[in-house]
DNA sequence: TCATGAGGATTGTTGAACAATTCACCGATC
DNA sequence: GATCGGTGAATTGTTCAACAATCCTCATGA
C-alpha cells in the first residue's frame, strides 16, 4: 500500500485520538446527569462538594462548570454559585423560534444534503418506534431529540449541528421543569415517520410544513403545561 | 407609589448591576483586540506572557481562554495551547448558510419585532452612511455587522441574538484573514439602506430577498477573495 | 537525509491560601 | 410581632506555587 493511502485511513481516526480534558469529562459527565434528570432543574452544585465527589479540584470544576454555562444547562451566579438552570416560559418560546428557523431551512435544502443524512433520519425514527414499542417513554424522549438531531444536519453545517445540539439539551431541562413528560412524546413517532417518508421522497415542502405544524402543537403543549404548573 | 409599582421598575435595571468576573473583562478585551485585528488570525496566546501583561493569573486567564473558544474566535489545542482561530473556506460558507437561516427568518417575521427594532436598524444603516462619508472604512465594516445584528434583533429571540453575534465576530476574523478588506464593506450600503426602506414599509418578502441576494455576492465575494490567497 | 533522543519550554492539574461576598442566625428596636 | 441591623460561618473569586505530562527544538549519529 502507498503512503498516502494509510495516512488518510489515519487521518480519520485522528479526532478520536485527541484526548480530552479532564475539565471536559467532568463536564460531559455532569451533562448526562442533568440531562437525565439526576440533577434537577434549580439545583446548586457546590463547588467544593462536587469536587471531592469526583475527584477533581475546584479549578478543574470550575472550568467544567463554564463549558456547561455556555450551553446554558447550568448559570452562574457571581458570588453565590452555579445552579442547573430553570427554564422559564419564554426560553420555552425561544428555543422553538430558533429551531424553528434553523430545522426547517435545513429540511428545506435537504435534497444539497450530505449522503446518508436522510438514512440517518430514519434510523432516528425506528428507534423512537421501537422504544414505544417496548413502552420505554423516556427512550422515545431520546430517539426524538436524536430524530431532530438528524434533521439539523441535512444543512451539513457544523454550527447548525452545534447550535441545535445545546438547544436540544436545553429543551431537556424543559421537559423535567414540566407537569407530565410521560405522554409527551409518544404521539410524535407516527409523525416523524411521514416527516422521514416525505424527505425520501424529495417532497421537502411537504416535509417542511408537516414540520411547522410539528413545532406549532409541541410548542403550545409545552406552554400549556407551564401555565398550569408555574415554575 | 405602590411598592409593585417599585418593584417591577428596579428588576429592568438588575442586569445591568451584575459584576462581571475579572475573566470576563479579560475576554472582553482579547476579543476587542481580536477584532480589530492586533492579535491576527493563528496567533499563539502564551498563558504565562499574557496573563504577565494583563495582570492576571493563569487559571483566570485560561477561563477567559474558555470564553472566547466557545464564540470559535480561539483554537484551544490540547497540550498545545490557544491560537487566534484562522477562518478556512469551509468556515466562510457555514456562517453564511446559518446566517441565511437565522437573518432571512427574522426578516419574513418582522412583522412581529419588538417597537423600536426596525428603527434600530434605520440608525444603523446611518452611522454605515456616515463613515463611508468620511471614507472610514473599517468603521463601515462595523456599522455593517450593527446591521446585520440589528436585523437578527428582529427575531426578539435572545438566542438569536448570541448565536448571530458570534457568528459575526467570527466573519470579522475572516475579513482579516482575506485579501484587500479595505473595499469591501462600502458598497452594501446603498443595499442596507434598501433593506432597512422595505422594512418600514413592511414589504417583508421583498426585504428578504434583497437580503438573500446580499448573501449570495457577499459570499461569493468571500469565497473568491479565500481562493486567491488560500490561507 | 533521515531517524533518534535529550533537554527545555509550555501546558494540565492540583492544593492551599486569602480576600470578598453572601447567607443564616440572633438580638434590638419600634 | 415584624422589621432592621449586625455578627460570624460558609462559599465563592482569585492568586500563587508546585509538579506531572506533553510538546518542540536541536544536536547527534547513522
Amino acid at each position: 500500500m502507498t503512503t498516502s493511502e494509510g495516512l488518510e485511513a489515519l487521518a480519520a481516526l485522528r479526532g478520536a485520538l485527541e484526548r480530552s480534558s479532564t475539565a471536559e469529562r467532568v463536564a460531559d459527565a455532569l451533562r448526562e446527569r442533568i440531562i437525565d434528570g439526576d440533577l434537577a432543574p434549580g439545583a446548586r452544585l457546590s463547588e467544593e462538594a462536587l469536587g471531592q465527589a469526583l475527584g477533581v479540584s475546584r479549578n478543574t470544576l470550575r472550568e467544567a462548570f463554564r463549558l456547561l454555562g455556555h450551553e446554558r444547562l447550568l448559570v452562574h451566579r457571581f458570588n453565590r454559585g452555579v445552579f442547573v438552570a430553570v427554564p422559564e416560559l419564554e426560553d420555552v418560546v425561544d428555543l422553538y423560534r430558533v429551531r424553528r428557523a434553523l430545522e426547517l431551512d435545513a429540511v428545506r435544502r435537504a435534497d444539497r444534503a450530505p449522503q446518508g443524512a436522510v438514512a440517518r433520519v430514519g434510523a432516528a425514527v425506528q428507534e423512537g418506534e421501537a422504544a414505544a414499542g417496548r413502552g420505554d417513554w423516556w427512550g422515545v424522549g431520546t430517539a426524538n431529540m436524536r430524530f431532530h438531531q438528524a434533521l439539523a444536519a441535512l444543512a451539513d453545517s457544523p454550527r447548525t449541528d452545534e447550535v441545535v445540539r445545546r438547544l436540544l439539551a436545553e429543551l431537556r431541562l424543559v421537559f423535567h421543569a414540566m407537569a407530565a413528560p410521560r405522554d409527551f412524546h409518544v404521539p410524535y413517532v407516527a409523525l416523524n415517520r411521514r416527516i422521514h417518508r416525505l424527505l425520501e421522497e424529495g417532497r421537502l415542502q411537504e416535509a417542511a410544513d408537516e414540520l411547522a405544524d410539528y413545532f406549532d402543537t409541541a410548542e403550545r403543549q409545552l406552554v400549556e403545561a407551564f401555565s398550569a404548573e408555574p415554575g
